[in-house]
DNA sequence: AACTGAATTGAACTTGGCTCAGGTTGATCT
DNA sequence: AGATCAACCTGAGCCAAGTTCAATTCAGTT
């Protein structure tokens, strides 16, 4: 019950976590296409070949880096929602988790919102491929987080009945449509962000 | 009054359209980075060196493609809320009128939302700069159509008081999410996508 | 000290966007 | 018709950035 998948290449002198700290900054602010890959391999202090030690290509490592954060979105969502009986309660939780992120999650969010197109297609070599398998599995199972959520307070009579697949991606969408836009430095603080979307999904959810 | 701007370079053998249409097709379907440039021209029919006679670059037609489809989501949005003094109505309105749109106008909205990321830094080229500053204030012009609505309704006392800007964000960031996943062959129907939303964006709003 | 595998590198290769110098087409004028 | 000019197009080749590869260094083990 409960594998725990652990990640691999953790060797004692092994930069792979330096790697992605340095590519989830310069993807995050410069852009994935905009970022050289060799740009990476300056900030961490390694010529640009060593990088091909840890990640098979440039977008090996982008795809990485979303297969994480996904993962750290399920998790958090699991843990808001866990000891919550109302599903008001529940809903309003597991909006407060998403938005409850430090700035490099914040990065790590825009690098996924901005290459989801990433998943569809397949991939030419094979450790891509299984991130990106990995990856899409990981937003199904997201997705099917918020439903579920949903199902469970419909079938409640807390919220009124309507196609929890769609409203479900719909609530989704609005929350992570912040991500496109918010900066840490911007001029509107993150908690008034979740204020009120919180507000806005329970209404569109529970009216 | 209301200067109408005139697309350049419509000579009687210009096949701008032509490579227009093309790019979005391999664009919106393959993905900006994954088409080649040569490949948009063989769907021509001409040379890749002749589409330079055109765009300056393949991020020039693209940036070309999200200001063409910002100012029709612009004029959209006019037309459907001019003629609707109930601000719920004017609402309603302005929502299907963002779902009324061809397959063609699909993978556009796609386009642009894939790439709005596009428009934060600066270009190096003259040309590019330009198309970008322009798109840049039609998103602008989009969000201000959006909020402004907000604002009038709430003046009216239609709708309770919020903070327009950050509501009309997310409204507008609710509608368009839905080109990250919808396609036309998919099972869910425009149509349906379309009533649901105008009822979520209603409760959100005016609840 | 010899051995092993992980980690690293410089140099060369590949791909795809882009430049350049010049050639072709066709509408218009005389 | 023939001349003219701007719009339009092309083959050859350049260049930047991602990638491959054989050779080398380093850290820990026997």
């Amino acid at each position: 019950m409960g594998t725990k998948i652990v990640e691999p290449e953790a060797g004692p002198r092994s930069k792979r976590a330096a790697i992605l700290a340095a590519a989830v900054d310069c993807f995050g602010e410069t852009g994935f296409e905009a970022t050289k890959w060799s740009t990476v391999a300056e900030r961490v202090g390694i010529g640009q070949t060593a990088l091909y030690h840890y990640f098979e290509s440039k977008t090996h490592c982008l795809l990485t880096i979303m297969r994480l954060e996904l993962q750290r979105s399920h998790d958090k969502f699991t843990e808001a929602t866990a000891d919550a009986a109302d599903p008001v309660e529940a809903l309003r939780s597991a909006v407060r988790a998403a938005y409850d992120v430090s700035d490099h999650e914040v990065l790590q969010m825009r690098i996924l919102q901005n290459h989801m197109d990433l998943l569809s297609g397949p991939r030419k070599s094979k450790r891509e491929e299984a991130e990106r398998v990995a990856a899409r599995q990981l937003v199904q199972l997201v997705e099917r987080d918020w439903t579920n959520l949903l199902v469970r307070g419909m079938s409640q009579g807390a919220f009124p009945l309507r196609d929890a697949q769609l409203l479900g991606a719909s609530v989704l969408g609005l929350i992570v449509s912040v991500w496109r836009w918010y900066r840490p430095s911007g001029p509107t603080p993150l908690s008034e962000v979740s204020e009120l979307i919180e507000g806005a999904c329970v209404r569109m959810v529970a009216t």
